[in-house]
DNA sequence: CTGAAAGTTGAACCGTGTTTCAACTTGCGA
DNA sequence: TCGCAAGTTGAAACACGGTTCAACTTTCAG
């Protein structure tokens, strides 16, 4: 949870955050990134203030200046931090698959249980669209290509049907990442349905729509 | 475009507008939605400003509240309003397919046509999940179940695998919608890829995923 | 034609929340 | 142990934009 070690300098880099000298200030930036995932997931980015995120971090409302330009620049951190979390959690699953479309499964079932868990962080990516809409167009675009990528590998192996060129993969993708997403708000962060019998019916739905 | 006469008094009800009573009233509040509707697509709720609004539309800053309760008052309008249009858009493509699958490839090519005439209305849509949370989920919450029904009276004509039980058809739809509003983010709205061949790659998805 | 209801105007009010800053404290390297 | 760099503090300055309101104008039914 929260920024790790070495993504430090890459934030700075971008200007959105300052980097901490001492393990003093590491820890209270934390503290504040930790208040800001709560405060933004739980009152969305309008409705929280830098007051309360303070409070919520047991800091001084000056201190977060310390670290942090901006209330916009703390979100972007928070975006670059969780997109990369999501992917963390759902990509180590993606080799456990008897096949891709197996393994596509085992993703979607990941997510799932994932986005029951965070709601905040599905939240909050969502909101990048308008707070930050670098962040998010990156998040999707990344995430859209390596599903992508791996499609293109599962028809290579002849589990695809061939008859799927190279753009319809693209769309398909892109068709699978939003299902996924659809899916995911309504059975996961709104209700909390069984994540592998959901994953399941889709999975289905692909085998049988592009499958070999 | 712009709101309906028979749709005022509903508006009124919900407490977002206040229904003028002359042709006057009429014709600045028209003027008012319109000038709101392109700065919040342009702009976003945050950005946007009333007296921006009212400057665009060409009126006083005070008319503003003859209309609307508020800023977020007149968001709610809005979005229920253009929730009505992409309906209106969509809806009557559906009688014209050869069978409930070819209804959807229409549907889904209706609406990344509309998507892409209509940018701002995508994001205002978009938007309102952290504006208006209650008109967003009535928004998707409607589409979803129209597209479900479609699907059950599909399977009832034998057009679609009676595999799928009542909750499978739910999911499904779900799933749908989210690929056409991702496939509309992606190939409408930040590209413009021709629809008709875009619609023609999901479509056979989906009648390969679930058409019997 | 007339007057009351509807609509219009924009300056001023006001609340909120971001950002600054100078005094103060802590922690680490020499 | 000392001294300086890093970090902390919170009151106050500040910007911004939503909302109000009382004077004024237009409309339209009778």
């Amino acid at each position: 949870m929260g920024v790790k070690v070495d993504d430090r300098a890459q934030l700075g880099a971008t200007g959105a955050a300052k980097a901490p000298r001492t393990a003093r200030g590491e820890r209270t930036m934390r503290k504040i990134l930790d208040a800001a995932r709560e405060e933004f997931g739980e009152r969305g980015f309008a409705e929280s203030s830098i007051v309360g995120i303070t409070q919520r971090a047991g800091v001084a409302l000056g201190t977060f200046y310390t670290y942090f330009q901006s209330k916009e620049g703390l979100f972007q951190a928070l975006v670059h931090d969780m997109s990369e979390q999501v992917r963390d959690t759902v990509g180590p699953v993606l080799g456990e698959g008897v096949d891709g479309l197996d393994s596509e499964r085992r993703a979607l079932a990941a997510f799932l249980r994932f986005a029951r868990e965070h709601r905040d962080i599905y939240r909050i990516i969502d909101e990048s669209e308008f707070v930050d809409p670098t962040a998010y167009r990156e998040h999707y675009e990344t995430t859209a290509s390596r599903i992508a990528a791996r499609l293109r590998s599962a028809r290579e192996k002849g589990e695809i049907d061939s008859g799927f060129s190279d753009k319809d993969v693209d769309v398909l993708a892109w068709g699978m990442m939003g299902a996924n997403v659809f899916i995911g708000l309504r059975f996961a962060v709104w209700d909390d349905a069984d994540s592998e019998q959901v994953a399941a019916i889709m999975s289905r739905v692909w085998r049988q729509g592009f499958g070999a």
